[in-house]
Order: structure tokens, then sequence, then C-alpha cells
DNA sequence: CGAAATTACTATATGGCGGTAGTATATTAA
DNA sequence: TTAATATACTACCGCCATATAGTAATTTCG
């Protein structure tokens, strides 16, 4: 299941930031090195910025620094702040009250894999995404 | 994590129709039963028809059959006929190439859990949406 | 100081999904 | 044969995510 662009784009920013032994990344560099549109890019920093992962440094040679440790930020946060958790959450027939004790036809049988689905973003942090390899997108 | 409306919709119709005792079943009568606006239904139900799951009946008395065996027809197939199943398969970043020989970095940990949504979409058939209860939406 | 480099803000396309409106076409009951 | 009932088709609108353009505001190096 794929997480919307945004998402993606934000994950892999924050990917390339662990990954790099830079403490600044201003948005100019960040845009030469990933594959995020321009201004898109910039509006999505202030974004991650006003959620609290990252902060900007204003005026010649800014740029941005995390704001908090990487281990400590979890992939659903990053989702949550970009594109909303909800779609993720939700019953899979978007039934609004869809719970245990009120099931929709589905439930018995997926209600275990969305368990471990949320558990996964919700356990994750992004140093997951911390590699030897070549970032690759 | 939630489909498409179009697809709840498309899977809403088909538990209503597999929950009555009719045969035959206008797009009126759906719109009268079921929370699906009127022509969104009706350009549906021809989606519906083209894909192979139901047969149309046109003129005075005209409505909608079942084309195949309810327990013929899985949850991916309707999904894949309305709003593609792209977006449930694909790696979770949307790297192109994800693979067990070419991972991303979420890869490892997230690959069971995509496996497990996938199989069991593909291996439930709609005859699941059957219930006793009351629909609900 | 003042020019250069940088982030922040606002406004504007663009494409797809969800939803609506009107018309054309087909069939059947009477 | 004709009116009624039904599906099929085409065009359009609104919203949201993605993306772009231009300008304002802030800081630092020389």
């Amino acid at each position: 299941m794929k997480l919307s662009k945004t998402s993606e784009y934000a994950l892999r920013i924050l990917s390339f930031m662990i990954n790099s032994d830079k403490q600044v990344f201003s948005a100019k560099y960040l845009i030469d090195k990933l594959d995020v549109p321009d201004k898109y890019l910039r509006r999505l920093m202030t974004d991650l910025s006003k959620s609290g992962f990252i902060r900007s440094i204003k005026g010649r040679d800014g740029g941005y620094v995390f704001a908090k440790k990487a281990e400590d930020i979890c992939l659903s946060q990053v989702i949550d702040a970009v594109e909303g958790m909800k779609k993720y959450e939700g019953c899979i027939l978007g039934f609004g009250e869809c719970s245990d004790d009120n099931p929709c036809s589905l439930h018995e049988n997926y209600a275990p894999i969305k368990e471990q689905l949320n558990t996964f973003l919700t356990t994750t942090s992004i140093m997951e995404l911390k590699s030897t390899n070549v970032l690759k997108f």
C-alpha cells in the first residue's frame, strides 16, 4: 500500500538527512540531491518545521536541522503531519462505527491486518530509514 | 486503511444484492435502498457490467443481475476494476523496483504486512459480505 | 552598509475522484 | 403503436493533492 506522494517526499527527505554527515541542509541542496520538485519541497520543509520535526534557520547560510532526535520521530507522526493517518486507521468499508462490538462484514478478517499495519507505523522510527545502501527513489 | 469511495460503493451494492432474495435490481431500487448518489450509482453499475461482474437488462422491467457466481468474485477483482490495485500492491515508499532482492529500507518490516493484505483481498470473495445483520453504511 | 543567499508567504495552474445534469437509446406493457 | 420505464452516454462542476511562479522577509559575508 502506497503512501501519498507528500508522505513519500517527507520520508525521503528525512531519510536523506539521517544518512548524511551534514548538520544543516538548505532547500537548494536537497533539491539538487533528491528528486522532489523545487517549490513543493520548500513548502513541505515549512510544514515539517511547523510540525516540529525540523527547525529552520533563516538568512544566508541558513537551512534546516533536526529539531528532535530521529529515534523519536516515528513514521505515523510524519504521515499524520502531512497527509493524515485517518485513512490508515479507519474501517476498510468506511463504516463509521466499525469496531469489535459493532463490526462490518469484513472486520473479523481485516482487523488483525490493520492492527499490524498501525503497530508498524507507530513503532518504527525514521532511524529505520538509515541505510548503507544508496538511496533509491 | 480505507478503500476509495467508489470501491466502497461497489462492494456495498454487491453486498446488498447478495443479501436479497430478488434476482433483478433496477438502479432506481438500489438508489432507494442504498446511500449512493443517483447518477454516480448508475455510472458505477455500467462499469461493473463492463467488468463482467453483473449484466444489464435494458428497457422496461430491466435492471441488473449477477453475471457470475458471487463465490467467484473476489474483493481484489472489484477493487481493481473500479479504482485499481496498484496502490495496495506497491512499495510503501513508492520505489518502483522494490523487491526482496532490491529492497527499500522499510521492505523487510513491511513486506509481510503487505503480503497478508494482498492475500486477504485476493482470497476473500464477496460472499463474505453476506450477513444476517442489517447492512450499515 | 549593502549585496547575496536563504526561508516564508500568497496566488495560481493542473489532474483525478466524487458527484450532477441532460439527452439518447432500448424494451415492454397496454 | 405508443407511452412508460429502464439503461447508456456525454459533458460538466467542485474539491483536494500535487505542482509552479513571484514576491516578501530575514540573516550573514565582504
